[in-house]
DNA sequence: CGTATTCCCTGCACGC
DNA sequence: TGCGTGCAGGGAATAC
């Protein structure tokens, strides 16, 4: 389930694959991921020549001088770049094919990922709204704290909210949490300014550690396999029900918020 | 406006 | 061995 840290590092994985290349052709393999895919994917993006990718949120841009093709990979979604001769597999969605003899390919088995696009000069209604990226200067606890005045719902929910930060998906969500020693269902706005400090430390150091763990598979893009940002062995609480505490050997409890699993240590966080 | 719930989809773990 | 069931998850849409 690709994180922030998996789509930096899927960013930079295909980066120098696809820059300054032009995609020659899109291959659609079928008409729909999450949305139906845009006209313009179809009729605008070929022949365009990709100027630069970048990453908003979870998205990937390919930036043309007509506009930019929006990526997103869902919870299953993973780009490669492959032969575009080579034979595509079960859940491949897409080929958008390059000068080069290579393709830049999407398996998604769930769909929930998308491939949208972006007039050049506007912003993506997707887009509009999304708070500030967690490792930019933007963004730290004074934000957070100001953000989250009057507010009742979980901190965990409030940091999983886009508006408020961008990325922070559910497995890092619960990892800083612990980090930061606060209890995921403790409401947003009762937490102080100096621990929101420390939490938004703790989100930066967490989703940064990670990218520097998958910036180490950057070469298996040309590989069959992703590339996972994070290790299972080094988590402290998240898939951990029922484990000992890493630090003080307490049971992990976890429970249902906001839809979303949650896993936290009831002596660690308050 | 803020918060809670629903929905999309498939692979996999699990129980019988 | 095979089948049915339930669950996971990003996050927008919908309901309240």
């Amino acid at each position: 389930m690709p994180e922030l840290p998996e789509v930096e590092t899927t960013k930079r994985g295909i980066a120098p694959h696809v820059e300054g290349r032009v995609i020659e052709r899109v291959i659609l393999r079928r008409n729909d991921l999450r949305w139906p895919i845009p006209r313009a994917i179809r009729n605008t993006l070929p022949g365009q020549r990709v100027d630069t990718v970048t990453r908003r949120a979870k998205y990937l841009l390919l930036h043309t001088q007509a506009g930019a093709a929006l990526l997103h990979l869902g919870m299953s979604g993973s780009l490669r770049i492959v032969d575009a001769t080579a034979k595509p597999r079960t859940h491949d969605h897409y080929d958008l094919v390059l000068d080069s003899g290579k393709a830049l390919r999407l398996n998604d088995p769930r769909r929930f990922g998308s491939l949208l696009w972006q007039e050049a000069g506007e912003t993506h209604p997707l887009l509009r709204d999304l708070g500030p990226e967690p490792l930019s200067t933007e963004f730290d606890g004074d934000w957070l704290w100001a953000r989250s005045r009057g507010r009742s719902a979980p901190v965990k929910s409030f940091l999983m909210d886009q508006r408020n930060v961008v990325g922070v998906g559910n497995i890092y969500a619960s990892e800083a949490l612990f980090a930061a020693g606060i209890q995921p269902k403790r409401a947003a706005g009762s937490i102080s300014r100096v621990r929101y400090a420390k939490l938004a430390d703790e989100i930066q150091r967490v989703l940064l550690y990670a990218i520097t763990r998958g910036g180490t598979t950057l070469r298996d893009f040309l590989a069959p396999d992703g590339a996972p940002g994070y290790f299972e062995q080094e988590l402290f609480v998240y898939g951990r029900a029922g484990e000992p505490c890493k630090v003080c050997a307490t049971p992990i409890r976890s429970a249902v918020i906001g839809q979303r699993m949650t896993y936290w240590c009831a002596r660690c966080q308050r």
